[in-house]
DNA sequence: TTACCTGTTAATGCCCTGTTAACCAAGCAT
DNA sequence: ATGCTTGGTTAACAGGGCATTAACAGGTAA
């Protein structure tokens, strides 16, 4: 399986350049011209490094990457910039970036800076990932819950529609997007198994009562704490 | 314990400036003026992070990165280096540094750097030591396991994969992360071939009550005590 | 009321896992 | 060579976990 790569920049003539380059090297490249389709795209397939620049129309690379960051806080992701300035590079870098090259770059150059971050990806694997829910803490890595020192053991699927309702905290997520997100396609089954889902992590969280999943009637849930 | 960067820098001014802001950071900084001091500190002592100047006299900062990785090829390296010619970069690259930051930078920018690379280090120091799980000491260079008194020889392979799990102790380990840190790759008869040995792992921890290898269905092993 | 939508429990069956044992290849001694 | 030992792989089977599906009860909005 070759490795993902979104890349995002406005400029055609560079984008069929360093498009080429990098197929060559290896990697499947996904190019967008806009902000907008590279989102739609992260939402639906998986990355395994974004690619992306800043200079963009309506959503510029900084917007785009807080998006990718909420949907997935791992992907690395490098900034292409015109700007030397130091402001720039230090936003792009609080924001979660990992790098930035600026323009203009050799694609020798990139490349070498890619490949360190894939060289070095399951490094990022060891980082726990534990976030707090109302007052139950839940390791996604891990794949449990716990509140109190009383510790749950979450299936695969449980987690994944966990972190997505997390991903959303108090925000209301549609049935649409959490299969999709979580099954990958939706369909009158998959809804009913959802459900299911849902009503085992009710149970889960139930001894915690700062934090419960509520039904949105015909839209979707929402993972609230208070 | 906090964490050791090597710092080599001959202008003194901004030694001292980088020094104290990183002091202040939380991290033991080493500073060093001249290639060869850092080379004889790295040789004795061990340092999570390197911050190299390139422009050294007598043995430059891209001498020193050789040297270095010559030593250890895991160690994160971020080059300084005032010249922003792509050549320079490019070569600081290949040696296996990991990033590099031009002159003048700002401190900030230096430590989101840093950051970055020791948040996804990977903590495989001590190697050749005797580790404890639970109540069982394992000496992953003579491939022994030791619980009270009675001692149990492990093969290359139940080493190996011991050592893996022990690496990511109470976390889950996937399947397929297993299989290429230990077998090099996958396949559905060598998924088979795991699970034979972690039976065998089983059995020998099986004395030992306060250590076990979980299954986490459809993900991976979990090497925890309590 | 009617027509959905949701919550929950229980049954089904697939596929993942645990374990034992047979198999095979390599090294070594006889 | 022959047989023995050691250690990894493959085969086979038993068991269990878990997503799905079904079924039904209850809820919600026209």
């Amino acid at each position: 399986m070759r490795d993902q790569i979104l890349y995002v920049e406005d400029d055609e003539t560079l984008a069929f350049l360093t498009h080429d380059a990098l197929s060559e090297e290896g990697y499947d490249v996904h190019h967008y011209i806009t902000g907008a389709d590279a989102l739609t795209a992260f939402k639906k397939d998986t990355f395994d490094l974004c690619v992306l620049d800043v200079m963009l129309p309506v959503m510029d690379g900084f917007a785009l990457a807080e998006k990718l960051r909420a949907l997935n806080t791992q992907v690395p992701i490098i900034f292409v910039t015109a700007k030397s300035m130091k402001e720039d590079r230090i936003k792009g870098l609080t924001i979660g970036a990992d790098d930035y090259i600026t323009k203009p770059f050799s694609i020798e150059e990139l490349i070498l800076k890619i490949n360190i971050f894939l060289k070095r990806r399951f490094i990022k694997s060891d980082l726990d990932q534990i976030v707090n829910i109302g007052s139950t803490s839940f390791d996604f890595k891990n794949l449990t819950l716990d509140y109190k020192g009383e510790v749950k053991k979450l299936t695969q699927r449980q987690g994944e529609l966990m972190q997505q309702l997390y991903l959303n905290m108090n925000t209301v997520v549609s049935r649409k997007d959490l299969l999709e997100r979580v099954w990958g396609k939706e369909d009158y089954f998959l809804g009913r198994s959802m459900d299911v889902f849902i009503s085992k992590l009710r149970k889960h969280l139930s001894p915690d009562d700062s934090v419960h999943i509520e039904n949105v009637h015909g839209v979707g849930f929402r993972l609230a704490d208070k």
